[in-house]
DNA sequence: TGACCGACCGACTGGTCGGTCGGTGACGCA
DNA sequence: TGCGTCACCGACCGACCAGTCGGTCGGTCA
């Protein structure tokens, strides 16, 4: 098959140009993936991709939101398969699991910051979160050592409340109009408790402490003395 | 104090400069703030940044650094007055939402992807995000429902679990010799399941099925029927 | 007083990239 | 044979921006 393909040709450009740009984008991140890239990846020009597409930016959204769709429609089909609700929430864990191991690529688009940054990021990043886990897994393993806690992995545990914690921060700072986001302690603290096996007992006594304990939040600026923490407004 | 009050002049300017870098970080992103932005914010010039900074990403680099090490800090002088194991745990964790609560910026500079892309985009994430957490909240409903796992908060449960995967998957994708994603299953399901108060025996029976019930994975391609998945090196 | 220096300034450069627009060829139709 | 139209091409435009560099200026020291 010299060029022009027909098999090739009869798939639309349409889905060629996609084909590449999930690619770029999964590979390079959206930022740093030229729409010149995904012509040539795609086989066809700048201009080609203009008449299928209004922007970069809806090619983008258009990858998005098939991949979830496909994803999704996944996940339903095998939880369907079960009836019994512990099942049916395994069914759809493993499945995820399942389809981004079998799908790397689809997992970056769908979770790596794909919006995002440039590689050098993507790891220093990493390797802050790897440090918050770190501390928590301090944590966890002392607990163990002392019988607080069943033995369980300390490694996983971690990632998971890590895991949890950043979703949580992450949603409320998108959030037009937050509650407080000491206000979700409370059930935090349950869930992630009951996950490392604290006993029931243990957890339903002590919720919050009525105060003291927590150093000053909200005093002191953000950064040294400075006027920091100011409003959008400012200059 | 009409202008260069020697008060604020004290503070060097590689100071200001840093402040001026972090709120316009914390507000724009890495990528949509212009080095004369934080320049005209610290009340300097491009030139005057660029004498005390080799680059943008150096800067940038140092407030990360500065900024998780305060918090780390804070966390361990919290954690330092409990002893129970336990208690530190949740000394840790109160302590880090209180500190964000109190320090919405510091919370965007460390947790949002601001390295990463616009706004318009991290809207459509988050968007994401609901949506795969509410479809797990309706399997954890449905589990409630019928007595399987106790009443609870299936909404933090449910993002809880999200983030859990979310940062399980994240972190897979971002090393360079992973194991594979499902040997991650038994682990991450227990946890999960204990989290949502599923009782232990039911947990303890049943871990991974021999086989079926999970769809295909790693058969077809990733889009459509087309060659993606391929490897670094191509075009 | 004059030589010198370090902090700081801002115009400029080199390069990138999204998006535009005047084509162009293949094809159907009259 | 002429004409319109559809799909596509690629040179080009304009904006944006990190980083550079020649220059200024307020001190300081001899």
């Amino acid at each position: 098959m010299p060029r022009t393909d027909p098999a090739e040709q009869s798939r639309s450009r349409r889905e060629r140009i996609l084909d590449a740009a999930f690619s770029a984008f999964a590979q390079r991140g959206y930022r740093d993936t030229a729409v010149d890239d995904i012509a040539s990846a795609a086989e066809t020009s700048k201009g080609g991709i203009y008449f299928h597409f209004p922007s970069k930016e809806a090619i983008f959204r258009e990858l998005m939101a098939t991949t979830a769709d496909k994803l999704v429609a996944r996940v339903e089909r095998a939880v369907a398969l079960e009836t019994e609700p512990v099942a049916r929430a395994e069914a759809a864990l493993r499945t995820v699991l399942a389809t981004f191991a079998g799908h790397r690529t689809m997992a970056r688009v769908l979770f790596l910051d794909l919006a995002g940054a440039g590689r050098a990021f993507q790891a220093e990043t990493n390797a802050l979160h790897a440090r918050f886990a770190q501390l928590i897994r301090g944590y966890l393993d002392e607990a163990v050592a002392t019988g607080a806690i069943p033995a369980l992995d300390t490694d996983i545990t971690s990632v998971v409340w890590f895991g949890a914690l950043n979703e949580v921060v992450a949603r409320w700072l998108l959030d037009d109009a937050p509650e407080p986001l000491e206000d979700t302690y409370p059930a935090l603290r349950e869930v992630l408790l009951r996950s490392a096996g604290v006993p029931e007992a243990r957890i339903r006594r002590g919720g919050v402490p009525d105060a003291g304990s927590v150093p000053d939040a909200g005093a002191g600026a953000e950064r040294q003395g400075a006027g920091a923490e100011r409003q959008g407004a400012g200059a």
